[in-house]
DNA sequence: TAACAAACCTACTGATTACTCGGTTGGCTT
DNA sequence: AAGCCAACCGAGTAATCAGTAGGTTTGTTA
């Protein structure tokens, strides 16, 4: 009964992935998430303790999935030009997923209000991303590869401002931001920028 | 008694306005909203028809005051290194006041969600600040005095993308991200790479 | 086969949601 | 003084909210 159990776990986290990037945490509905699973409201309490907990599941399994999926490695050191191709793909693949993309902005922007049960994975998120791409520079800078004077933490939070900012000005208007170029052309020039 | 309406909409429209940067427009409420403006829920709705209407309101009224405090003519043309001027003093402003850019922020999130009030309002804010740039830099381009290969939009749109993913990481950590810095120094390095 | 527990269900809770109906009050205009 | 209307309020509306209590089914394991 446990592979039923977990078949069930599953159903239950995609369609939730899916209600909240339709409306947000506080926007969705637990009665919809439990009728989208096939489930009674109590069935779905069953397998997580409350909406809170269950938000956190959707962000973990996705953080997980897209971990592998990117295969970068957020621990180790990644090499500086590894990072600009590591991101630029990144950006591709968003690009193809609109859905996920939106995920992601709208529980970011959810996150800063009062008592908002993701705001920590936000934080903790960025804290973890651009940690990451600081080392990559610093080791840059280190190896006499990048300019000795550069900035590599305000460089790293600028890169994801500017993937952050575009994800959203393309989510709402699609038509008038090609967010791949626009991203790739920020990257080439931020290249052109550090380089000893 | 028309003075002590008007007194009476814009102390719901304050109220409102801290209720939407705390909670969101979907985690407001309007019994919260009208008793912390004293008065009834059916009063408050005798002035607002309803809650999306009273948030449209909220963000009108803010447009129209931030819009004069800052000084930014959106329709006239703004010489290039005047709008650098401007863009650095909105952000030190802003620094000020993360009450504002909180519900900036939240708003523009939640704005991607299926059938939000704000939407069509988010979708303009971007493309009236975005066009208001780009044709800055168009003149600037015209006038010989930047590159002329420089592709004016895609660095409209890189301008405002870092703004707000900077507001986005400022408001979760604070303590690592010194915002009006790293936006000043985000401006300088555009400020030499776009000149001709 | 007996015990056990995971995986559900029905039925319900009280709280809160945005919003409506049908008034009353009180100041301004004619 | 008569009439009018903006500015409210009391009392509800039906719907939805997240979550609970307590029981039943169903597969696994001892």
């Amino acid at each position: 009964m446990v592979a039923r159990g977990d078949a069930r776990r599953e159903r239950i986290i995609a369609v939730a992935f899916q209600e909240f990037t339709a409306f947000g945490f506080r926007g969705a509905s637990l009665a919809r998430i439990a009728d989208g699973a096939g489930i009674t409201q109590p069935g779905l309490l069953h397998h997580f303790p409350g909406k809170a907990e269950l938000l956190i599941a959707v962000l973990h399994e996705r953080d997980q999935r897209d971990g592998q999926r990117i295969g970068i490695d957020l621990d180790g050191v990644t090499p500086w030009p590894r990072l600009f191709d590591d991101l630029r793909a990144l950006v591709d693949f968003n690009s193809r997923v609109p859905g996920l993309v939106q995920l992601f902005t709208v529980l970011n922007g959810e996150a800063v209000t009062d008592g908002h049960p993701a705001r920590e994975w936000a934080r903790e998120r960025y804290r973890r991303l651009i940690e990451h791409a600081d080392r990559s520079l610093r080791a840059g800078v280190e190896a006499g590869e990048l300019k000795a004077d550069l900035d590599t933490l305000a460089c790293a939070q600028r890169l994801f401002a500017v993937m952050d900012g575009l994800q959203q000005q393309w989510l709402l208007d699609p038509d008038r931001v090609d967010m791949p170029r626009a991203f790739g052309a920020f990257l080439a020039e931020v290249e052109r920028s550090v380089r000893a």
